[in-house]
Parts: C-alpha cells; structure tokens; sequence
DNA sequence: GTTGATAAGTAAGTGTCGCTAACATATGTA
DNA sequence: TACATATGTTAGCGACACTTACTTATCAAC
C-alpha cells in the first residue's frame, strides 16, 4: 500500500497521476454501465491518452478492476467505521450503523457493490480480497463485541456478527435488484436494522457500560 | 414460455436444437471462466455452427444470458420446492429445507448464481427477472406462512420470509465468496438454518397441525 | 410432386477491443 | 551532461460482436 502511494506521488511525470484517473473512469464506467460494461480504451479516451498508456500502470484489464474493487472495499470500510463512530461505542445504534452504511453504500454504487461480490470470487490470487473482506468484517465483529459486552474473538460474537451481515448483506443486494418492490409496507431500513439487530443480538446484558 | 418451447420443437430442422445447446455451453462457459468470461464465438465452436448462427435464435448476447439467467432461476425455484417438499408442510425443516436448496445451487453453480443477481439489476426490461424472483420468493412465503400457520399475503409472513431470504441470500454469497473462510467453527448449513430459522420466526404456534 | 414462403444455416466483412512490440520523450540522478 | 528508467506514442495482431448477402432445408398449399 505504502508502496503504491509513494508510487503514485512519484510517477506524475508526463500525465499528472494517470493510474488514480485510471481507477476513477473505471469506477464511474462500471458504475454507468454494469460491472462488465467498460473498456480500458474508453476509459484511456476518457483520460485522454491512447489505449496502450494504462498498461504501464497495470499489467491487464483483470488488474485494474482489482484495484477498482480493492479501493472500494476500503471506502466501504471506511463508510461503516465513521457510521459507527456516530453512536456511543456498544450501544444497539453504533451496530445498525454499521449495517446502514453497507447498504448506502450498495445502493449509491450498486455497479461497484456487484463487481465486489462478483470478482473476489473468480480471482486467482484472492489473498488481498480476503485481507479488506476480513477487515470490513471486523468493523462489524467489533460493534458486536461492544453491544455484548463480549471479546470480539469469542465464537458467540464471531457467529453473531456472521449471521448480522448476511442478512445486511442479502438486503442490500435484494434492494439494488429491486426484488425488495411490492412486497408489502416496510419500516425503513434504519428501524428495519434495529429491530432486526435486536432480534438477533438479543438485548444488551446488564452490566456493560456505552462508552463514548 | 409455450410459444417458445413450441417454436423449438418445430425449428429443429438443421441442427437438432441449436437454441438449447447454446444455453447450455453459455451455462458451462459461465461456470468455468466466469460471469463475462464467455464469448458467443466459443459457445458457436462448441455447438458445431459458426458464429453467425446464434443470432437467428437471439437478437444478441445480453438476450442469451438473460435466457440463461432465466433458465437458472427456474432451476432454482424447483430445487426450493423440492427441498421443501421432502418434509411436511408447516415444519420447520420444510422451512430450512428451502434455504438449503438455495444455498446448494449457490455452491454447486456460483458463476451462474453470481450472474443472476449481476445481471437482474442492470437489464432493462427487468419485468421478466422480478416475475421468475417473485415466485422464487413465492416458495419461501408459502414455507413460512405454513410454519406461522398464517395467511401468505399478510405483512408479517412477507416481512419474516424477506428477512429469512436476506439471511439465507447474504450466507449462500459469502459463502461462494469464501469469505466464511477461518472465522469459527461453525455447524453445518442444515443445523445453522434451523437455528436461525427458529430465532427469527419464533416457536411455532400450539393449535397448528403439520400437514403431509 | 411442385412451388413458394420461411426458418436456419454459412461466408465474408466492419468496427472495436485487449494486448504487444518498437519507438519516443520526459524525469531524476550520478 | 549522460544515463537509466518511467511514461507515453503509433502500429499492428488476433478475437469478438454483430451485419449483410447468400444458400439450403423444411413445411404448407396447391
């Protein structure tokens, strides 16, 4: 990572920073249309260099939606850890928080929000994936850990925080695909997270304290 | 759907049944090199026609994934009922058996599962996937409904079946994600499912009768 | 049966794309 | 200033999506 950042600072020769643009029309190509949608040509018309210019900063069409995905993946984390700073650390709200963010962030970026899910799958050298996939995990482990009043590698917490972001998961995915429509009325997703995170989660024992 | 099946019956002049065979390589490219790691070409060269045939049976490729999408969903709502089936309606296990279905074909066909929620979102005509969904859905409610002995279309059962479709939904991609990967010991999907299924729909109520 | 409409295939061509090779130029450093 | 290297270019290859024009098989009507 450092690596890559001192990299990048350097290598404003010619373009100003040519991979960052890179990732940037990536994203928005993705975005705009579907997560097999772009070209690495519009995406260099798009930073005004010719179709050959993005394979000096990567090596194939693979590796740049990498890097799109692996940049994502960080911005969702980083998503979930500031809605969690929002509430008192180990209150029921800092938890449904974190889940709100993952969902805001499917439904504001659902092109990049599939090919997340849609790659690190198909990925050869899934190790970095599994790293961020394991970090994001975390953020939700540690709210869990801090409702219950329990150490975050405990299995309980571990199971709960599991069964926590499957079901945030699967409604964000059901939401962008809009098999969530006409269902029947629905409370929004924040009480929607609360009740649901209750049911779970159970109440919070006795003796914990919110820490702030 | 009968206009379709009869048009391929009749239009096996030449080939034998080139619309089939091409859904089926499609399915099996999708499989093994991924969601967009297929060309009509390879599927053309692997049903014995050149490249240009396909397009006599579909306008173009996006119309024969959607085929495909739409084929597996059907799979997909089959294997629901009939997991549901092997146990009798109104027991949890019908219920658990429905997840499972989900999960298997998550884990027996994860390119082809990842396609059909890549894909739903970004298609224009989407009616057709929120059709084949909601009867995908369709078992799950009618799983529960038997299980909470309540009428299928009130808002609680539609709101307890998203829920447990959510679960079951975020466990089958996480799983395929192998992000499940060295978090805990768990038990298997089968006893998972029925716990949560029990902690989300509750007891069953006393004056319901399991029915074979 | 012959005929004619049509369904189902082929061959060839166009434009785009992924990617490589060969070459040109800007940059930091010795 | 000279050199190594990073970053860009143009040109070109092979593959692919898709179209057009042409061929051939099938069925229905006479």
């Amino acid at each position: 990572m450092e690596e890559v950042a001192t990299r990048m600072a350097k290598t404003a020769y010619h373009h100003g920073d040519l991979r960052a643009q890179l990732i940037a029309a990536v994203r928005e190509l993705v975005e705009t249309h579907g997560p097999d949608g772009f070209s690495i040509a519009e995406a260099s018309r798009r930073a005004g260099v010719s179709s050959a210019a993005p394979y000096k900063h990567f090596k194939d069409k693979p590796e740049i939606l990498r890097a799109v995905v692996l940049d994502a993946m960080e911005r969702l984390r980083q998503n979930m850890e500031e809605g969690a700073a929002q509430y008192p650390r180990g209150s029921l709200e800092a938890v449904s928080a974190v889940g709100l963010a993952y969902i805001e962030f499917a439904v504001s970026e659902p092109g990049l929000f599939r090919l997340v899910f849609g790659l690190s799958g198909a990925n050869d050298d899934a190790t970095e994936f599994l790293e961020k996939g394991k970090r994001c995990f975390g953020v939700v482990v540690g709210a869990t850990a801090a409702y219950l009043d329990r150490p975050a590698d405990s299995d309980d917490v571990q199971e709960l925080a599991y069964i926590l972001w499957s079901f945030v998961h699967g409604h964000s995915f059901l939401t962008i695909d809009q098999k969530r429509k006409n269902l029947s009325p629905r409370p929004d997703d924040w009480s929607y997270l609360m009740s649901v995170g209750k049911g779970i989660l159970g109440e919070r024992p006795e003796g914990a304290e919110e820490l702030d």
